[in-house]
Formats: C-alpha cells, sequence, structure tokens
DNA sequence: CAAACAGTTGAGCAACCGTTCAACTGTTTA
DNA sequence: TAAACAGTTGAACGGTTGCTCAACTGTTTG
C-alpha cells in the first residue's frame, strides 16, 4: 500500500514537471529506479568540487614531487599564507592532503594516489577536444 | 638582464606574501620552475568544475546506460526541463555528452568514456575513506 | 617571559553559480 | 496555418564560495 502511494507520488511529480506522462513512462521509471542514491551522487559531486577550483589544483600538482610548508607554497604559488591555509583546511577534509608538523613549520604532503590518476586521466580527456 | 630583473621580482613577490626570504628559497624557485603552465591548471579545474554538481552528476549517471530526451531526464530526476537543459548545455560545451534531435525530441548521450574511467576512480577513493 | 614567526580561524565582502520564470525557437499534427 | 509540445535562452534572485583582514594559537628563540 505504501508501494502504490510512491506510484502515485512518482505520477505526480512527473507531470508536474513536464507535460511527458504521456511519452516514456517505463524508461524514466527504470532510469529511477537504477539511479545511485542520492548520497552517493551528492558524495561524488562534492569529491570532485575539491579539483574545481585553480588554486587548489596548483597547490596539489606543487605537493606532486615533495612536501611543503605552508610558507613556501603561498609563495611558491602566489597566495597570502592565509589563503592557501583555507585551502589546505579543504584538501585535508577531503582526505587529499597529510599534515606533520615539524617546529614552527607544518608541512603538507598528497595523502592519496588517486589523485594522480585522477588528474591523469582529465589530462588525457582535455587533450583529445582541441 | 629580463632575467636578472624576473629574479628580483621573485624576491619581491616572496618577501611580499611572508617572511620566508630566509626560510626555503631554493624549493620555493623549484616549484615554481616545475610548475605546470597556469593555463593548464585552470583547464583541469574548469573540466573537474563539471562534474563537481550533484545535478549534472546525476545527469551523467542517468545517461550511463542510455540516451535519453531532456524530457525523461528531468522527471527522471526531478528537476525543471529549464534547469536540465541548462545543465546539458554546460554538459556539451565541456564536450561530455552529445545531442542528436528525432523529431520533436533532443536525446542526450555520453561523449566519452574517460566519464566512466574519472568517476570510478571517485568511488574507489571515497569507499577507502569511512 | 617576551618577541618573533608559522599557521589557523571567523567574519565580511564580492564574485560566481544553479535555479526559476517567462519569453522564445523549432518541430509535429490537426 | 494554428495549436501543442520539446527544448533553449536570458534576466534575476538567492545561496555558495574564495579571498582579505584581523585576531588568534602554538612553537621557537633570546
Amino acid at each position: 500500500m505504501s508501494q502504490s502511494k510512491h506510484e502515485k507520488e512518482l505520477e505526480q511529480e512527473r507531470a508536474m514537471l513536464c507535460g511527458c506522462e504521456h511519452e516514456h513512462p517505463e524508461t524514466v521509471r527504470e532510469v529511477r529506479a537504477e539511479m545511485p542514491d542520492e548520497n552517493v551522487t551528492a558524495d561524488l559531486s562534492d569529491f570532485f568540487k575539491v579539483f574545481g577550483d585553480s588554486s587548489r589544483m596548483r597547490i596539489l600538482f606543487a605537493l606532486d614531487r615533495r612536501e611543503l610548508c605552508v610558507c613556501d607554497l603561498s609563495a611558491a604559488l602566489g597566495m597570502t599564507k592565509s589563503a592557501v591555509s583555507h585551502q589546505l583546511r579543504f584538501l585535508r577534509t577531503n582526505h587529499l592532503v597529510a599534515s606533520r608538523r615539524s617546529g614552527k613549520n607544518i608541512f603538507y604532503s598528497l595523502a592519496d594516489d588517486h589523485v594522480r590518476d585522477i588528474i591523469e586521466i582529465a589530462v588525457e580527456h582535455l587533450s583529445e577536444e582541441d
């Protein structure tokens, strides 16, 4: 019974959004059924959001070969320490960089090889579309 | 001469951003030298920006197995046709989807296998961090 | 302990972004 | 040709985001 109620809601929602109740209803139903959970797609897009900023991207490239302290990062990238620190927090939260204190300095490094893999594929994709 | 001028600018810029002239100047110089061109990092982050929105991510998942018209997409995802259309334009511009008109409908499909590769790695990454 | 330095943090601001809304193009059908 | 439908587009609004600034924590050094 909650089943049929759900079906009814789907119908209503479908009708609400476009006049396509008569179009390809089975297709719509199938796509809905196969779609991953909304949490999954949200987590995925949140993950990619991290790469979707050129400052963060440049930080990741800078950390690709060696660990760097915030100070050197900011000097190398031409950003203030504050701006770098904000972005590093973002990257840390998303488990993309790791930090280590050494005296007054805090050194950051890449935490994950997936970063390199993902960027590699992106480079490949971009090199094909020119 | 323009060489030494450039060096001088670097010194100044470094000093401007943090008090680290005395810290690891060679490291900073090396990182600067190895950094990819600013255009490259900008293109990369622009590319990832496309994946950094849950609506676009859901559209990509919906298109993973079959082509769909805008109407069915909007019904399946619970978005207005207008919102879907705006996002499809974004995806089209970035060469991630292709479109084909058939009568009144315009069918969209994934344009590139890199999409699947990238999402796969992201899923892997996320499944490791729990 | 005080001064200096490395880094973090929160508030605030400006730019950006995704959605809605309404008007539009283009195709089909009567 | 007029009506109906699929899809696109641009303006506008509201939320998000990245940076700046200033105040803060924590470490080292004199």
